[in-house]
DNA sequence: TTGATAGGTAAGTCGCCACTTTCCTATGCT
DNA sequence: AGCATAGGAAAGTGGCGACTTACCTATCAA
């Protein structure tokens, strides 16, 4: 357990369509900053979103565990982290199909 | 392809915690109906909702794809169905981590 | 048919959340 | 120093979503 992280802040995160392409892009190539986010968000899919409103997703994805952030001089560099994903998967699985029960 | 449902149904289906307790629940056992499950919630979680807003989640998540329900006579049976959660799994897996590159 | 049970529908309220605007801090370059 | 770049903070706005209240339909039992 890395995080302190609720499970309601990882499906919040999740919910907002502009955060998943975020992690789409970041699923692609780790340690973008917030204006090549910005950028390749813009180019894409043509969001036309302020850098501060993509700001604020990327604190909301910090704050659920999903991004990680290095800061370097006047940069900072953005990493995705699935771990908080696992929780989703695992959550509603059968505990153990018993397979022959008629 | 069974359903014909959007991503963004099953994302905002899981981002409400009353409907990830239902979920909860029909892991548990399937084949719920509504005053079952309003029940269920309100002894284990001491949810205090009325019994629409409890159906209301569930128009909400059978439009998802994570429960699908069965008539039978007066009653309605709930079951869950876990294949959309997969989606989210697979997304933002990397794609292949080239192991030996230091 | 009457009454009880299981569920559906619709209007209305309220709070939260995404987004913008504006302004501020920090680092690097020359 | 001065300016540009990268990022942060805060107030305000608009819309959507969760919930309630109230009413309606359908099935079964007496």
């Amino acid at each position: 357990m890395l995080w302190p992280v609720a499970e309601e802040d990882v499906f919040k995160a999740l919910a907002d369509p502009t955060r998943r392409r975020i992690l789409d892009e970041l699923v692609e190539r780790d340690g973008q900053t917030l204006f090549e986010i910005c950028t390749r968000l813009a180019t894409k899919y043509g969001l036309g979103l302020t850098r501060q409103a993509i700001g604020q997703h990327l604190v909301v994805l910090e704050s659920a565990g999903l991004v990680r952030s290095r800061r370097q001089g006047r940069y900072k560099f953005h990493d995705l982290n699935t771990e908080p994903l696992e929780l989703i998967v695992t959550r509603w699985l059968r505990p153990d199909p018993p397979e022959s029960t008629p």
